[in-house]
DNA sequence: GGCAGGCTATGTCGGACCGATATATGTCGG
DNA sequence: CCGACATATATCGGTCCGACATAGCCTGCC
């Protein structure tokens, strides 16, 4: 599942630009579960159009500068919907922060509690997202279904983070370096 | 939080060779939420040691080929601790499955069905690793917070999959290309 | 007025990382 | 006896991220 099907599957749902799929990848419905930046998105939009699986126009703006506007062709729905058939990658999580936590008996207590609270405060933001996503309009079945999943396990995460993390916090190594302040 | 950071934390449990972190990584009890493969584990292994972060002797073993077996040093550790100090990346959660489901209406239906099942399967693997991981001994309580944490949201997401899977599946196309097959 | 900062917008580049492949050794089953 | 599998190390091509470069326009502030 790379960024050129993720590209597709924007543009399957209307036309857009390089700046808008990065924004929809990372603020939009579909972020907890795709992502990408600039530096492969731009790239990927430059091979499919020479693949010809879409095409471009530029559209001047006033107030804002020129964009180029990609919409996906005849060719590029095959194509995405051939990708689709293939078989799947493996699901991917990585977390820092779990990484971080294993090792919360060597690190001090005050900063467990600082990056704890900062974990929590990323997943509400994440879960708002979804939130203000279910209230949009024009949302098929499929999306829907995708939103409800997301949406049960991130209230479970941050339900169960949120009764649990004070455990985690006591783990962490209380005075560390006392001397130093005395 | 890169993989030269994993191998740290690894090696900072016990001393082990590239191929045993490879293992630990993808099979392990933090499988799920940080994995690196054998292309940047060696690589970093290699460099770790150019850093004297870690050190290596060559062990034989009968029936085996020979083995590097890579030790922390006490620079290592302090290397390790300094890059928990530091600030930690975002969680990162990549499901190309997710994708696909986004799209199920463009889908046959067997094909949903099929995915919707392997994916199913993947996740009950995954629990399973877990599971097994709690009932090792010499865990310490951040190992045990972390991995109850996993467990949770792991339970629920199976749970609510396994229960709203048949919506999803309903989704998928029915019947197509039915004259090829006549 | 001017100018710093922020938003829109496109793009490049170095480095990190994955996935496949190469290489070697030894076991085990058919 | 040979292919399949497991252990073990290592490289390489290609993909992708994160930071940076560039540029026009808008807003707020002193």
């Amino acid at each position: 599942m790379n960024v050129r099907t993720l590209c597709l599957s924007i543009l399957h749902d209307g036309d857009a630009t390089g700046y808008e799929i990065r924004r929809l990848s990372v603020e939009g419905e579909c972020s907890y579960f795709v992502e990408a930046s600039f530096g492969s998105i731009y790239p990927a939009l430059a091979r499919l159009e020479s693949e010809g699986l879409v095409s471009s126009r530029l559209e001047q703006q006033d107030g804002k500068p020129t964009k180029k506007v990609y919409s996906i062709t005849a060719a590029g729905r095959d194509a995405f919907v051939q990708e689709l058939s293939a078989p799947l990658g493996e699901e991917m999580f990585r977390s820092p922060f779990l990484l971080f936590a294993r090792f919360a008996h060597l690190l001090p207590q005050e900063l467990v509690a600082a990056r704890a609270d900062e974990f929590l405060k990323a997943r509400q933001e994440r879960k708002r997202i979804l939130e203000d996503a279910q209230k949009t309009t024009g949302m098929n079945a499929s999306d829907a279904w995708v939103l409800n999943y997301g949406r049960a396990i991130m209230d479970v995460a941050e339900e169960y983070f949120r009764t649990h993390m004070d455990d985690l916090i006591k783990l962490g190594r209380a005075e560390p370096k006392k001397d130093a302040a005395e």
